[in-house]
DNA sequence: TGTCAACCTCGACGCATGTCAAAATCAGCT
DNA sequence: AGCTGATTTTGACATGCGTCGAGGTTGACA
C-alpha cells in the first residue's frame, strides 16, 4: 500500500510549472532559452523563430516567468531571458521518482 | 548561436503530456499511480483520496490515458490503471537536455 | 525634443478546461 | 430478470487560455 499522494503543497507549487510546460510554443521557447549560448537569449532571437505575433511570444514568456521557469533582465533596448534551472531540476526529479517503482 | 528550438513534431507531442500534469489534482493521481504497491491500483482507492466527486477524478484519469502516461484495466467490477514510464522517462530527459547547458 | 525600434499591456474573440449532477454502462450476486 | 456497487459518459455551467490588433512604455540616438 505505497500509494504515495504527492503533498498538497508540493503539487500546488509544481504542477503550474507542468502546466506552463503544456504548450508547444512555450516548450520551444525553453528550449530555445535553455540550450542558448551564453546561457541567455534575446527576445528579438525568440520572436522571429515562430509564426506568431510578437505579443503572443510576449505572453507566452510571462507565462514562463510567472510559472518560475526563466528570468528577465532588461539592458539596452533588449530583453534577455534566461532559464532557472533549479526548478527544471524538481520537475525532473519528480518524474524520477514516480519511475522508481517500476 | 546554440537556440536548439525544439522540433515542431516532438513538442507537439510532449506538450500535451506536460499539459496532462498541469493540474495538481492529476499529479497526485499520477504520484499515486506511479508509486503503487505492485504497479497498479484500482480507482476506487484512488476516488477517496480527493474531495472530488467520482465523475471529475474519472475526467481526470482519461486526461491522463489520452496523454499516454497511463494505462487502465477492467478487472471484474475494478478499473485498475498503472504508470507508462516510457513517456515520463522521455519527459525527464528533455528536462535534463535542457539543463545540460548551465 | 522628436523619432524609431524593441518589448509589453490591454481588451476582445473564440475555444478548451474543471467541476458537478444525472443518467448510462458494466459486472457480480440473488 | 432484477438489484446493487463501481466506473464512465453526457450535458451544463463558469472560468481559463491562446491569439490578435491597438496602444503604451522604455531606451537609444540624432
Amino acid at each position: 500500500m505505497t500509494q504515495q499522494k504527492l503533498d498538497g503543497t508540493v503539487a500546488g507549487t509544481l504542477a503550474p510549472a507542468f502546466k506552463a510546460l503544456g504548450d508547444p510554443v512555450r516548450l520551444q521557447l525553453m528550449s530555445m532559452i535553455a540550450s542558448a549560448d551564453g546561457g541567455e537569449i534575446c527576445v528579438c532571437d525568440l520572436t522571429p523563430a515562430f509564426a506568431l505575433s510578437g505579443p503572443t511570444i510576449s505572453h507566452h514568456l510571462k507565462t514562463l516567468r510567472e510559472a518560475g521557469l526563466v528570468d528577465a533582465e532588461r539592458r539596452a533596448s533588449w530583453v534577455y531571458y534566461r532559464a532557472r534551472p533549479v526548478l527544471m531540476r524538481q520537475l525532473a526529479a519528480l518524474l524520477a521518482v514516480d519511475d522508481s517503482g517500476e
